[in-house]
DNA sequence: CTCGTTCTACTACAACTGTAGTACGACACC
DNA sequence: GGTGTCGTACTACAGTTGTAGTAGAACGAG
C-alpha cells in the first residue's frame, strides 16, 4: 500500500466516507462497508458497491475475490490522500503559503493560539501522534 | 459581498483560478477574466464565459450589464470559500480536528515548527495579515 | 432437482464540470 | 447602409459523481 504518490488522490466528501471505512477495518467485504454506510448516512448497498467498483477503477482500492464476495483493500493510504488534497487546497486557495492556512485557523476558532505552542513542543521531539 | 455564509461555497480547482481573477481586480468584463485565464491556462475566453455564467446561475459572482458587456463580482469572499473548504476538508479528512492538520503541515514539511511560534505571537496579538 | 436467498455486475439517469463551437445581435468603420 | 468585428448566449458533448434498480449467477435448504 502507500502507492501511487505521483498520482493526484483527490477524493469527494462520500468517497472518503467509504475509504474511512477500509482504513479503519482493513480489507472489507462491500457488505461491510455497506453496512457502516447504510447506518452513517442511508445509503443502498448497491450504490455503495457501484462507488467501490468506480474506485477500484481509478486504482485507489484494490479487490480479491473470494467465492462470489469481493473484498476491498485500500491502495492508497490515509496519509496519501491527505497530502494529495491539503496541497491542493494549500495550492489554490492559499498560494501555497501553508501559515496563511494556520492563520486562518486560528482566526475560525478551529484552533487556539496556545494549540500551537503545544504542537510545535511535541513535534519538535519527533512525535507524531495524530491520525 | 461576502453574502451566503448558510450555503456551503465548494469551489473546483478552476472555478477557484476564476475567482481569484475578481477577487484580485474586482469588478471584471468576460474579456478581463478570460484574458488571465488564457495566459495561465490556455484555456479559450468561451470556456471562461461559460463557468461565469454557472458560477452566476450558482450565486457565487453576481453580474452587471452594462452595453452589451457584462461585468462580473465576486459575490463570495475568498474568506468565505476558505472558510467552507477547510472545514469540509477537516471534516472529512482530519476527524474535525484542526490540530491534525497542523501536525500533519509539519510533518509534509509545508511549514516548520518555529513558524508555529511566529504565527502564534502575532495572532496572540491580533494581527492579521493573511488575505 | 427446484426454489428462495444473496451478492455482484450491468444499466440508468440526472447534475455538474471542463471544454469549446456556433450563432446572433450590436457597433464601428467605410 | 453594408460588413467585419466583438462579445454574449446557446448548444454540445464526454467524463465524473451520487443514487439505485434489475438481472443473473451461485449457493443452500428441502
Amino acid at each position: 500500500m502507500t502507492a501511487r504518490p505521483d498520482d493526484d488522490v483527490v477524493l469527494s466528501d462520500l468517497q472518503i466516507a467509504l475509504m474511512r471505512v477500509l482504513w479503519a477495518r482493513g480489507e472489507c467485504s462491500t457488505a461491510d462497508v455497506a453496512e457502516v454506510l447504510a447506518r452513517e448516512r442511508g445509503i443502498k448497498h448497491t450504490t455503495v458497491a457501484t462507488m467501490l467498483t468506480r474506485l477500484e477503477k481509478r486504482g485507489v482500492v484494490s479487490l480479491r475475490r473470494d467465492a462470489r464476495q469481493v473484498y476491498y483493500t485500500a491502495s492508497v493510504s490515509e496519509s496519501d490522500v491527505r497530502r494529495s488534497m491539503v496541497s491542493e487546497l494549500l495550492g489554490s486557495l492559499f498560494g501555497g503559503d501553508a501559515r496563511a492556512l494556520v492563520s486562518h485557523l486560528v482566526d475560525e476558532a478551529e484552533i487556539a493560539p496556545g494549540d500551537l505552542d503545544k504542537l510545535r513542543k511535541r513535534l519538535a521531539r519527533g512525535e507524531r501522534d495524530h491520525d
